[in-house]
DNA sequence: CTTGCTCCTCAAGTAACTTGAGGAGTTACG
DNA sequence: CGTAACTCCTCAAGTTACTTGAGGAGCAAG
């Protein structure tokens, strides 16, 4: 009834690792062993993992995760937490997409301009050292 | 002639905290003290740490500053190897800021979806966790 | 029966700092 | 000149979400 952590793992795309480290911080309650001493893991377990791993996959943060379990456990009022908690992270996105927006454009210029005039190729000259130091 | 710490953590934007961790990991060689073995900035340092201040804000890793500050002080034989991380870098941040995007239309639909038909409120039923139970 | 997995439990390492404890010297104010 | 507030010092541990490794035991296949 009961599959092994590996099995788990390969049906949740988690590492064994992984998995004992969810148990270990609470995010999945302690499994039971088989006579072995071993993890046993039924399919809520496996639910659960894919849960998770899904909301890792989206970058949730493990306390985020905490509460979004909690919203699918029932434990919450009502599901707007949860999309509450989407809006917010996904504005967290959102600015950060932005910022990388701005990074390739400096990144790409700076590059450039070491293409275009930096024909002497001495190092100290370089003008896109020169743009870091400003 | 030299600066306390706290002044040049105003002049580079760093916190002293990590004026001392840059030292410790050695991108700053150990500075001078004063007689009363407070640590004595220089303009050289002050320059240095607004380099490396500067990368930092265009997120290059500290193994990559280093990289650079070796070109910057004439350590490398060309400043190509310094373009050439730049371009590293730039594909780094291009394609996580790809994956911001993907990532901030799936988290968008997922909560618009919760809005336009949660009405219930009922968390455990709500189509926003539902999808991450996929 | 022996080789090779897989599992177990700690403990420590990763990136780049931040935070805190405990203690000393320094600066400003009255 | 005293004292309160500030800045500095060092060293250690905490942060995030895991990964890696050591050391040891059981299980499955040939």
């Amino acid at each position: 009834m009961g599959m092994t952590i590996g099995e788990a793992a390969v049906r949740t795309q988690c590492t064994p690792a992984t998995i004992r480290y969810y148990e270990e911080i609470g995010l999945l309650r302690p499994v039971g062993r088989s006579a072995n001493g071993r993890r046993a893991y039924a399919q809520p377990d496996i639910h659960r993992l894919r849960f998770i791993r899904r909301c890792r996959d989206l970058s949730f943060a493990i306390d985020d995760i905490r509460a979004l379990l909690d919203v699918m456990d029932g434990q919450a009022v009502s599901c707007l937490s949860a999309r509450d908690l989407t809006l917010g992270h996904l504005e967290t996105v959102r600015a950060r997409r932005t910022e990388l927006e701005a990074l390739e454009r400096t990144l790409a210029t700076m590059a450039a301009s070491c293409t275009d005039t930096c024909v002497s190729g001495v190092a100290a000259e370089c003008v896109l050292i020169e743009d870091l130091a400003t």
